[in-house]
DNA sequence: CGGCAAAGTTGCAAATTTTGCAACCAAGAG
DNA sequence: CTCTTGGTTGCAAAATTTGCAACTTTGCCG
């Protein structure tokens, strides 16, 4: 399983590198400066092979934080089975996601950019809805095989995932450095009682 | 409030017919057969009015559907300010969300599109992500005056759309005709309650 | 070990899409 | 009535996307 084969090995990393680079000169030098022709140049690597790998701009800048997005439904799955599903969920998440943030002003960054472009607004959506389907398809192998648990798992997918966003932007908009795991305990446990 | 001039009512006036029309030829001809070009042609426009409008075919296509969504924070802001806020949006969003869905193959198309089209997906998560701030911005406005409710609100704007969203692809691609209704208003009752 | 098949990388040019600019006409303000 | 603002449109330049084919590396099997 931690042997895919040296060729999928080296097309990750080639993406990887792109995504990076592509990351990079969004923060320091805005999202103006990330076109295809700069990325591949910076990256040692021709404009064709970058649009091989990518639709746009957004989609490389923002990939490898899809990754680790995807990284999320493996921890569920890593849990006990027999662990309620909500333990489940505030054990993986707080930690995980706050490990994937890292640094708030960089996420600062990101979200006044993403603010300021439809087209990243987007692709963040997009991501986000990813890692919603993901999380459903975890969550739901955990509480039951019956079809019919569909719904409940995208309904706590949604909601989790609702409660990242959240967090994550309120975070990097705080002045004060509160920590971004407690705030997205605290989103959870909210949405376990029911909200008020 | 109801004249809002005669000028911005011509302007919204060939901006919806130029997204029913987008709407239709979907439906009926498929996505690949709704460009710019052959939208304006089948509204009797010019193709450089179509851009001046929308941004590309999806976002044109879902505009509509983008309006009715920003009418539903209106719907929210018309309920009794002291009734709690689980209260009203369950007595809002389930009549109006069926109501401005309408048929049920219609839909299933819609889902069958989305599905198949990267750019249609993200268009639609627009849409719902627009649709979620309104809400937000409603729903803050009946809970308190307070900024730090703002956390709340997002969280709580957040689930209901979530539900909306999940219902209505259960719905879209259920074979028996149940009612979206009932459907919504089970998945915001679950969301109340808080997930078991 | 050879050598075939499959898949990633790249260059080039055609095709398509997007954008800037300016003209024109309708609507609002005074 | 006139002036100003803003929606509609055509045209052409600019930018982006796509198809195609060549070349290279990896995986596989005899």
């Amino acid at each position: 399983m931690t042997q895919p084969g040296l060729r999928e090995r080296k097309k990750a990393a080639t993406r990887a590198t792109l995504s990076r680079t592509a990351w990079s000169m969004m923060l320091e030098q805005g999202l103006d400066a990330v076109t295809p022709e700069s990325v591949s140049a910076a990256a040692d690597m021709a404009p064709r092979t970058f649009r091989y790998h990518f639709r746009n701009r957004e989609e490389a800048i923002l990939d490898e934080l899809a990754q680790q997005h995807l990284t999320l439904a493996d921890q569920i799955r890593a849990r006990p089975a027999q662990e309620p599903i909500w333990d489940c969920l505030l054990a993986v998440l707080p930690p995980a996601v706050a490990q994937m943030c890292g640094d708030r002003t960089v996420f600062a960054t990101l979200m006044r950019v993403i603010g300021d472009n439809p087209a990243m607004l987007a692709q963040n959506l997009v991501v986000l809805e990813h890692s919603r389907l993901s999380l459903a398809r975890a969550i739901n192998e955990r509480t039951s095989t019956e079809v019919h648990t569909a719904t409940f798992a995208n309904l706590l997918a949604g909601a989790a995932v609702t409660a990242i966003s959240t967090s994550v932007a309120h975070w990097a908009q705080s002045t004060t450095d509160t920590d971004l795991a407690d705030l997205l305990t605290s989103c959870l446990t909210q949405l376990r009682r029911g909200l008020p």
